[in-house]
DNA sequence: CTTGCTTTTGATATCGATAACATTTATACA
DNA sequence: TGTATAAATGTTATCGATATCAAAAGCAAG
């Protein structure tokens, strides 16, 4: 059990099979010329060994690492969970792995995580946002793969693109507030200058208030945990506090409407009859609570098999690709209880 | 951009600066005998080049993979994650990294995932309870590698444990209801064949109800998606249709709680008036929930944190470890509102 | 400036599999 | 039965870094 001895090789498997260890490669992969008792005394030498192949090995040889990077900002996410899932669904067929990295909403740390990941050689690396720093940028253009920005539309894309525009997609729930009659609109948002998608939906809130020439002045920044409903509930307490007679309320994430929406309840307040609560990214609690979340479906699960399918292209690619460098998914409102 | 230009080596590297490869390859690592001006040459060489060290090469070359394996039944769940999460954490000082796995319940799906993960030789293996195939098993015995199993704490280990009854941990709860002087308890699982984590808190059900005389019918087994709440909604309501004298419930996680108590209040009913519900997991979400969730935490952090320890013990090991084999965590009962 | 040490650098073999090419064996058909 | 073709297997070189051992350079003390 330690250490210590050597686990087989694949010479070794040749060695007890009596053949070369050539035709055990060939043996023990699908689909390759190999005669059918060869590749059963090759199967039986191996189980006796207790044979598991080395994909280091098989991966460094034959120049391929069978595996594709996506960076997401967080784990505790169901939205980038959705979209890790379809593209890591869309790629299992062409055998492909995911090798997935957290950046924790730090552009430093994705410029770590990425040349991380990119010592480990993956066949194509996806990155979530198109907000960078410098270095990122250079080591992403510089990896010599293709490379795909989601969850976003940056004006200066690096390769391909797979998102959508956050600021449109916020403005879906205020034209939504204002075509209710509602006047006295606020934000809830976390750190602008860490989470660019937010600050794009705070944008929207910017544009939209200012279109209809309503004020903005109603906003709460709160320090946004991973997968965190206080903030929402301190949010939510803060603008009610400064402007008791706000209408509706926008909050960055579902998570933060939930918050939000729970400690109205506590205060005494009834949404949406006293206040409406919008969200955002369609989680599947906001189904559930009372009163169910109003909020924006950006399309999680699409953006991750959209990604996969452009993917598979570009590998595939014979040279001669003529597939839009950009795709835009198209975020929509879902109406329910709470506004 | 194409993937035809071949990315730089180390050689490459080594020409530019006028150095043999394995002056480079000793200039890239901190701690080694190279001279501060050599070094400097060969970092503006690799910078100059866009060099990033190929891990694949260098882990194949050195023997060492790097990295420790962790297979977990969902990503959508936010006690796994903890562990995962305290998991990366304890490791990172090592500079170790994690490759995680999602079973997605299925033993099956665990076998074939084990197996992949081993080709790429990670240096141990974490895997969630300790219902395996029997293939399953075997690989992890020849592994030649520490393995963990977590959450849990098998009859017969492959090696090392980390975890905690479920079946002691959910009989905190019930005992909660009885003692609160409730006699017609309910439970609501998922499938047990897959879930053994779940099956045993139903066992603590049965126990509990057994030892204190008391009826162990009224249960709902759901099919249980990943991170689901609507089998909460199912569960009670096909048990309040079927015994709707019914004074308290377990749920088999909190999400499933979740639904089940937001359905008790679209039903009209009253939590924990009308009815007392409990869930299993501390999740954040059930602390805003209204009611918030009486639940069972198990310390999903602290299994992560465990594990990562005793990996670094065991892989740093002379040859004489004297920690336990076994390592158990005390799970604790939370009482809030719903129960 | 020589001896004996430490520090720095280099040459070579090697990790385990596969690509590419070469060769042998089996099969089909005239 | 012989030849053409396909299928099965083997040989050799190689991927990119590092371990290991060897050599050179730097340095202190006599």
């Amino acid at each position: 059990m330690r250490n210590k001895t050597k686990l087989p090789t694949m010479a070794d498997v040749a060695n007890l099979a009596g053949v070369s260890s050539m035709t055990v490669s060939r043996a023990l992969k699908p689909d390759t010329s190999v005669s059918k008792s060869t590749r059963e005394k090759i199967q039986k030498a191996a189980d006796e060994l207790g044979y598991v192949l080395d994909t280091r090995a098989s991966e460094f040889s034959s120049g391929k690492s069978g595996f594709v990077a996506i960076t997401i900002p967080s784990i505790n996410n169901g939205n980038f969970a959705d979209t890790v899932k379809a593209f890591s669904d869309g790629l299992a067929e062409q055998d492909l792995q995911v090798l997935l990295g957290y950046t924790n909403y730090h552009v430093d740390r994705e410029e770590q995580l990425v040349e991380q990941l990119l010592k480990k050689r993956p066949e194509a690396i996806v990155v979530t946002g198109g907000m960078h720093t410098d270095r990122c940028r250079l080591l992403l253009e510089n990896s010599g793969i293709p490379v795909i920005e989601t969850w976003d539309v940056p004006e200066q894309p690096i390769d391909h693109v797979v998102g959508f525009s956050n600021l449109q997609a916020s403005e879906l729930m205020f034209e939504h507030f204002i075509a209710q009659g509602h006047k006295k609109i606020g934000f809830i948002g976390g750190d602008n200058s860490r989470d660019s998608r937010g600050r794009d939906r705070y944008l929207g809130f910017c544009n939209t208030m200012e279109k209809h020439g309503l004020s903005n002045e109603r906003v709460s920044f709160q320090e946004l945990a991973p997968f965190s409903m206080e903030p929402g509930a301190s949010g939510i307490r803060s603008i009610m506090k400064e402007w008791p007679d706000t209408e509706a309320v926008m909050c960055v994430s579902d998570l933060i409407a939930f918050g939000a929406i729970t400690e109205c309840q506590r205060m005494g307040m009834n949404v949406p009859n006293d206040v409406k609560i919008g969200g955002f990214g369609a989680y599947e609690l906001g189904q559930f609570l009372n009163p169910s979340i109003t909020t924006i479906d950006v399309g999680a699960a699409q953006i991750g098999k959209f990604a996969a399918e452009k993917i598979i292209e570009l590998l595939s690619d014979d040279g001669n690709t003529k597939s839009a460098k950009i795709v835009k998914t198209e975020p929509t409102l879902i109406k329910r209880q709470s506004a």
